[in-house]
DNA sequence: AAAAAAATTAGAAAAATTCTAAAAAAGCGC
DNA sequence: GCGCTTTTTTAGAATTTTTCTAATTTTTTT
């Protein structure tokens, strides 16, 4: 593990967000301002393959990154664009048996009005 | 409805396939030479905030266009990258109970590889 | 038919990602 | 640790996809 991966990983790790390649870009140059971000993205392909993360494709925007491979739901504010995060237990199974077939990975969208957004009258 | 529109609205409707902004710009070059790239994609974004289209985001490729609104999923082949749908009844209404909010949409991809590709022996 | 509004066009621009070739770093057998 | 091989990183160009802009054309309204 070079330390240019460690430290994108340790980004993706200690956010409670989810970054773009740029987000962490950025942040990575402040420890290792030599960072390219051919590396970046190098590192995010590579741990993402390897299942150490997880890419969340975007809404019209860039692609995010969420640290945890876990199957689980992303829930989108469709006013501030917040993504967070939601359990689906053996969603993955239940998958499996309506489609017939082995299922490799799932990406579960779901957008609606934050309670942020709801709260400040925003609908 | 211009002419534009109603051409573009019919390549979606008439593939089996879930094109691309760029696969329908070059097939509806073929009938109306002049039109423009920036008249495909005014039209896909009109087309989907007046819930006539769905775009699905795509796997790292271009976005994708969808004849259907009504919410099911999608089968995306690890191996050729097709995308097929699948129906999934009152789903949404069972992502409603779970989150507990009113959901506006919801986008569902499972990663799998495609009867064909197993055929052919791709795993 | 004239005026106003909306849509289209061509191409520039922006945004996101990938590619390339050279340099640097890491891993390996000794 | 030393030389050799492999992998990773770097810088920046290139590519891909999408958006923007200003001028023109088309459509709608009056």
């Amino acid at each position: 593990m070079t330390k240019q991966r460690a430290l994108i990983l340790n980004i993706i790790r200690s956010g409670r967000f989810h970054y773009t390649a740029d987000d962490i870009f950025v942040r990575a140059r402040e420890d290792l301002p030599g960072i390219s971000r051919a590396t970046v993205y190098n590192n995010l392909h590579a741990m993402e393959d390897e299942k150490l993360i997880r890419r969340i494709t975007g809404e019209g925007g860039p692609d995010r990154y969420d640290s945890s491979y876990v199957p689980h739901g992303h829930l989108i504010c469709t006013v501030c664009h917040e993504i967070s995060d939601f359990a689906v237990p053996h969603f993955g199974d239940t998958l499996s048996e309506v489609i017939g077939e082995p299922v490799e990975s799932y990406e579960l969208k779901v957008r609606r009005v934050c309670p942020a957004c709801r709260a400040a009258g925003a609908v």
